[in-house]
DNA sequence: TCACAAATGAAACGATGTTGCATTTAGCAA
DNA sequence: TTGCTAAATGCAACATCGTTTCATTTGTGA
């Protein structure tokens, strides 16, 4: 299947119009396989009004088609949602990984899954990150 | 050991002066016994000038004595270090949970160490936090 | 192709956080 | 105790982030 088939596909599973912003932004995230910075997202999409981007950004959020993969003081980082990542929760074997090198957020999957308990309390949602070196700049 | 001496330990092992924003932040951080978000930090400590209480948070946040503790993409929180919480990097064993009754953030150690690794990558550094229900609102 | 709901763009606004600069203060030394 | 000096403060101004309102445009299903 190629690119433009599943975003249509993406979009019109959600009754979601095909607009010009949807398509770039949903093109730039894949065509990334790493998660992007609002800053980034910004330069790229430059033809679209930055309330727009906002806009478009919160729908697909929303509607589970993308998820915010990182805070930072400076950024927010966005990626499209895999597998085992829904609108719902994260899997707990789903986590973001920032390398210190190249700099680029992306999503990894854990061959474990991380449990985490604390006495007395009732667990719902856990979030990790992880930074360090990754494959590609070690 | 009362916290007014506690307090000037403190500054005085970071040659940092003791001044009244420093001590009304470290007291409101020590009675409180959660991560306090910037908001309610700003409204307990309405007479220091906002400039200088972001400044304030700055410095002793490179000087190790407290940490952020949650990014939310509302507010920002805030906490002592612990001991199992240096300026460098956080213990592995220490996470941030985020009740959704109280909505308050502590800090939380875990007895288990949680190790995380991704087949290629060098991993520095974890940050986990968690959201649920706490033990006081269970 | 038409009608309508949804999406966009522009202006305005509030909140967050920073910088430069003049003034004040904490803490040390004499 | 006093005076000095570097550090800390307060203020003004500014940049960025993100939202709301409202008029206009556009995608899509009938």
């Amino acid at each position: 299947m190629n690119q433009e088939t599943k975003i249509n596909q993406l979009l019109k599973k959600r009754k979601l119009k095909k607009t010009d912003a949807r398509v770039e932004l949903l093109e730039l995230l894949m065509n990334y396989q790493t998660a992007i910075p609002f800053s980034i997202i910004q330069k790229e999409l430059s033809s679209t009004d930055r309330i727009t981007l906002y806009r478009t950004l919160k729908t697909l959020l929303n509607k589970g088609v993308i998820h915010k993969a990182l805070y930072n003081e400076k950024d927010t980082y966005y990626a499209l949602c895999g597998n085992s990542c829904s609108n719902i929760s994260h899997a707990h074997n789903h986590i973001h990984f920032k390398c210190n090198k190249c700099m680029q957020v992306s999503c990894q999957d854990l061959e474990k899954e991380i449990y985490v308990s604390i006495e007395g309390f009732k667990i719902d949602q856990i979030n990790i990150t992880a930074s360090g070196i990754c494959q590609q700049c070690i």
